[in-house]
DNA sequence: GGAATTAAGGACATATCATATCCGAAAACC
DNA sequence: GGTTTTCGGATATGATATGTCCTTAATTCC
């Protein structure tokens, strides 16, 4: 069970973008550059940001995106989600439905209870993801980063958003 | 993110080998029948229980697996371990590091804000299916599945149990 | 002792998915 | 009109999941 890289990335884009001016756009460029990926596979995760409405886009030079929400109304399970789809970890193959000893034709009427427990697990996943709102992970990242490099890092991006 | 099937085997198989009298095995080939899977491939994830010491095997005709703990003693998460690996599902690339903008040879003090959210979510995952026991499952699967099949499948499993 | 049966594990084949690159179209800016 | 950008499709590559086959060693039964 590997999440994609796909989901770091998105992750660390939506905290620049959320950093970003009123009104501005951040290209996939600048992105790329900023966290050493390649830019036109990046493209694809920002692709997936844009059509579960997360971000918003503008096309043509000074171009790129910005958030379509605030940062306090995304949380983190959204941004993965639009990345990683909606699928549940717990696929159930129905195996006991290949019990020689059941008889012909015999349907159940509630999903097996192995799988029940599992997706109660992938819930939990999903809950604590949900509680997680992209502001409070700029309120850390302010104050964890060293404050030159938070300041240099968002004069570097300013210079490109445009 | 998703989890292999094998996941799902192992712990129908480990379910129905809680229910094996004391001291009886049961085979490969047994297990693969009343689950309807490749046997040779099914062997692979009891290969993985056993390894774990979850399960025990003997060799010889009238051989084959028996729990190594009371099912009070095994829960969801060793079992989905085993088969799975023990690795999380969010592995951090470390993609601040790449930051034009931070100082030559910078060195983080702490993992990324971004990832100990990730893991706090994985860890929650863990949480849930180490707090479910296999007797648990056992106890659930006795009242919601009906009580014929429920017999006649233990007849079929004591007629092949070593 | 010999034949049959079993788990263990290595080698191999195939399918699916993550990763990555490339290109053309449409839109926005100059 | 030329440039820059997003978007989507096509394609290539590597890793992982799935599945099969075969050999070896241990055990049981005759
Ligand atoms: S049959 Fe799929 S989890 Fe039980
Ligand atoms: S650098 Fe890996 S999660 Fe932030």
């Amino acid at each position: 069970m590997i999440l994609k890289s796909q989901v770091e990335w998105a992750l660390h884009c939506c905290a620049i973008l959320a950093g970003l001016p009123e009104g501005r756009y951040l290209s996939t460029k600048a992105l790329a550059e900023l966290h050493g990926l390649p830019k036109e596979y990046l493209s694809k995760a920002l692709q997936s940001l844009s059509q579960a409405s997360l971000v918003e886009t503008t096309l043509g030079p000074s171009g790129g995106y910005r958030l379509a929400k605030t940062p306090s109304d995304i949380n983190f399970l959204e941004i993965a989600e639009a990345v990683e789809g909606k699928a549940r970890s717990f696929t159930c193959t129905n195996i006991r439905a290949n019990n020689p000893c059941r008889p012909e034709g015999y349907c159940d009427s509630k999903p097996c209870a192995v799988a029940r427990i599992m997706w109660e697990a992938d819930e939990a996943w999903r809950d604590t993801l949900r509680r997680v709102r992209l502001s409070d992970l700029v309120s850390t990242l302010s104050e964890e980063v060293p404050a030159d490099i938070w300041r240099s890092t968002f004069e570097w991006v300013l210079k490109r958003a445009g």
